[in-house]
DNA sequence: GCCAACGTTGGC
DNA sequence: GCCAACGTTGGC
C-alpha cells in the first residue's frame, strides 16, 4: 500500500468530475514525463492518491482516490487528433501509460496550498519543493494521514487504513 | 501576464 | 556528452 498525490487543473478535469463519472473511474492519461510516467508504473491496484487542484484560483488538495487498474499503455499517446499525441509512441512500442483511478472520498473541505505550506509536518512533501512540476509524487504514509486529517475526510478513507 | 524553475531538444 | 535554447508548469 503506498499513497500519491496527482494534480489536475481543475478546469479540465476537477474531482468532482471523476466523482460524476459514471463507474466513478477515469484513465489518468495525458502524463508526458518519464519520472511521472515511472511512479505510475510502481502504482498497485488499492493505493490512494490525493487528487490535487492546480493552476486554478484555489490550488489545493481536493478529495482522495484510489487507483483501480494498474499501469497500461496511454492510447492518447499514438492518437494523433489528441492534445497528448507523441510520435515516438506506438502501438507496438507504446511510450507512455497510465492508471485508472476512482473516487474514494470527499473532503469536508478543500485543503488549500497555504495551509500545506503552514504545517511543520508538511515540511518534506514534494509538491511544495521550489519550482516542483511533478505531476505525479510518492506522499508518505504520515504525510498521507495528516493531509487527511486536515480535509476531515469521511471515515470511509479511515476505514481504508 | 509575469517569471522562476525545470525537462527536453538538438547542434556541435 | 555538453549545454544553450526553448517550451511548459504553476503560483502569484
Amino acid at each position: 500500500m503506498h499513497f500519491w498525490l496527482m494534480k489536475s487543473e481543475p478546469a479540465v478535469f476537477a474531482f468532482t468530475d471523476l466523482k460524476q463519472r459514471p463507474t466513478r473511474t477515469e484513465p489518468w492519461s495525458g502524463v508526458r514525463n518519464y519520472q511521472a510516467r515511472n511512479f505510475m508504473r510502481a502504482m498497485t491496484v488499492g493505493d490512494l492518491a490525493l487528487f490535487y487542484h492546480s493552476s486554478c484560483p484555489q490550488p489545493g488538495v481536493a478529495g482522495i482516490m484510489r487507483v483501480s487498474r494498474a499501469a497500461y499503455p496511454d492510447p492518447t499517446a499514438w492518437d494523433a487528433a489528441s492534445e497528448a499525441f507523441d510520435p515516438k509512441s506506438t502501438k507496438a512500442r507504446p511510450l507512455w501509460d497510465m492508471v485508472d483511478v476512482t473516487w474514494h472520498a470527499d473532503f469536508q473541505t478543500l485543503v488549500p496550498l497555504e495551509a500545506l505550506r503552514a504545517d511543520p509536518a508538511l515540511a518534506n512533501l514534494l509538491v511544495l519543493r521550489r519550482g516542483n512540476r511533478l505531476s505525479v509524487t510518492p506522499v508518505t504514509t504520515t504525510e498521507f494521514q495528516r493531509i487527511c486529517t486536515l480535509g476531515d475526510a469521511t471515515v470511509a478513507t479511515a476505514r481504508a487504513w
